[in-house]
DNA sequence: TTGAAAGCGCTAACAT
DNA sequence: ATGTTAGCGCTTTCAA
């Protein structure tokens, strides 16, 4: 193993420069206010040493550590498989490199971590945090407003100002879910088939929510078009989405069309759909929702679905907090600025990809 | 956004319980040599005022982080597509949790991105550094080197010793590949298959050039069977491996049996054999590596593949170097007493796994 | 424009 | 067992 040596500090590089420490973090620090001859010299003393800031000695007295962590309350497996994460976590990875800042992940899988991850935050490693994936229950949005840092929410927290819970001021990035899902569903509609389906996400997650409202109100304006009996639970996974699918079957035989939640969701409708011979979109219409490109377009046949930017989101959540980092004044025109803005939650747009399966 | 608030210090809580900073410290810190009372005073006047050590000041005097940095130097696309990066980072995750370290992710897209990590690096953020997939001519080794972080690399680097190359006190974790890749073409020629291709990696890849290897010693043991017409590039992708199966199918109609490098260039290859109406296995027999449980059991029909234990790579890398991290002692034993260790690398042992596709 | 000096909040000798 | 004290390496007034 390379083993760690030690460095040079602002004091070597002064004294190799011939100047004092306070010119060589001048220097350091961008150079204003230093006269060239003498910056250039310290340019060459900090060059020759290999001087490197300390950064913990820097974050001591200035407070900042141009690092954010990224908070995904999730089974690490989840995480992981699931592209969703990945082009998120990309979005903000390259927004955060813009600005050169880290990114710090929080992998969290139980209670333990949630305390761990509560205790990180607070201790000052990051200037601010995204957080990811809240469940109905999750106990981590409360220790993270406990640890006093700025933050950012993926997704609609259940506790956000439209369901009228404690924290209105909280800032949270997500997609027209509703909508989104009333478009998918209305096209089905419209495509004439009359037994309209949904397969749910996971319903302890507002994405679910939202989207199973959002194909209630489509339903909702086609007279005979609501049955409950229509609606299965799923949670987002491929397996969560066979199962549905063949609850459904069992459940209403007729069915002429399924919104699934996500995707993955429909890649496991699919599958079952082909076992128990239906033909899509013949007998059945599919309709999902991410377009997922690894998923949506690789699926026999190609899947419609609902198309959201994910990795725009990822960017904006990242933007979002940067720029309430560097001072207020930006932040409120900002999130009211931003397309779809809702109180202190910023929705983008969604848009629907049709294919060939509905 | 929640805002960021001023934290209590030492002092203040010092102050509170009537005591002086270093009892405090003490207590914060484990306690031992202090009075149960007095310290029980301390947890009290903690507790009350909310108080969180400030990791900055801390790690300025110990000069530790806690921290561990994952360099992945890959386009983020792949590095999240793959499940294979997901599962080890799966294990780092696990290991420094369990010893209370954090995982501080870089990601790595370009030129830029280098300095930018090796100026993270030595900049003394972290305790040491994972390091992923290096190609073959990645300045960042180097980078790392000169940063002066305790490293181990996740695959054989290609300046490891096994080469002769520079840097011989490398420590690295692999998986065998050269001997998996063996073990998969023996299988396929005890099949009684003759005309065995491979499909390779990406061939800046040290496991994709040991895979070859191993694949050539295989067939140098069955006269006849070496043909160098029957090797043809893949890059570890899908899309990869239907372009090779294609090309493989064009130049060698005859070919009986394939093995491929990784699991996800299997899965292009069985989609090409499909579309050109070979039977697997009847026509062609396959073979792929990896076991990538999304990938392998789900093809049709399952892989055959040689199982290594990605998650398992990753967690012993994490431990390699927290142990080389608090003090040597430890460090040499381990390495040396590792399942196959040589050198300074640790190769982890493969399996092969039969289904139905070979 | 440059330097001197005072901390940032904490740990770890060293005293007591 | 507890307190005193001297920094860790840096930034940032304040003076010169």
């Amino acid at each position: 193993m390379t083993e760690a040596v030690s460095r040079p500090t602002l004091e070597a590089v002064a004294a190799r420069a011939g100047v004092s420490r306070a010119t060589v973090s001048r220097v350091v620090n961008g150079g204003d206010g230093v006269r060239a001859p003498l910056a250039e010299r310290v340019r060459r003393a900090v060059e020759e040493l290999g001087y490197v800031p300390n950064q913990a000695a820097r974050s001591l007295v200035t407070r900042r550590h141009d690092a954010v962590a990224v908070v995904v309350a999730e089974p690490e497996t989840r995480v992981f498989a699931d592209p969703f994460f990945a082009l998120q976590l990309r979005g903000i990875g390259k927004e955060l490199t813009a600005h050169d800042n880290q990114l710090v992940l929080l992998l969290t899988e139980g209670r333990a971590d949630h305390t761990r991850v509560a205790r990180y935050l607070a201790g000052g490693h990051v200037d601010g945090a995204l957080v990811f994936s809240l469940h109905l229950d999750d106990p981590l949005p409360g220790l993270i407003r406990d640890a006093g840092v700025p933050t950012v929410f993926g997704g609609r927290p259940h506790w956000s100002a439209d369901t009228g819970a404690p924290d209105p001021g909280v800032v949270y990035v997500d997609c027209d879910n509703r909508g989104g899902a009333r478009a998918a569903v209305r096209h089905l509609l419209d495509l004439g088939r009359r037994r309209v389906a949904h397969l749910t996400g996971a319903l302890d997650q507002t994405s679910a929510v939202d989207r199973l409202d959002g194909y209630r109100d489509a339903v909702a304006e086609v007279p005979g078009a609501y049955d409950p009996r229509l609606v299965v639970e799923g949670d987002f996974t491929p397996a969560g989405g066979e199962r549905a699918m063949r609850e459904l079957l069992a459940r209403c035989p007729d069915v002429d069309a399924v919104f699934a939640a996500n995707d993955l969701t429909a890649l496991g409708a699919l599958r079952v759909l082909r076992e128990a011979g239906r033909r899509v979109p013949e007998d059945v219409a599919v309709a999902g929702f991410d377009d997922m490109a690894p998923v949506a377009e690789q699926t026999d046949p190609p899947l419609t679905t609902v198309r959201q930017d994910i990795e725009g989101m990822g960017r904006l959540m990242a933007r979002l907090l940067l720029e309430g980092l560097s001072g207020g004044r930006d932040r409120a025109r900002t999130t009211a600025g931003a397309p779809g803005a809702r109180g202190k939650g910023v929705i983008l747009p969604t848009t629907l990809i049709r294919r060939a399966s509905a």
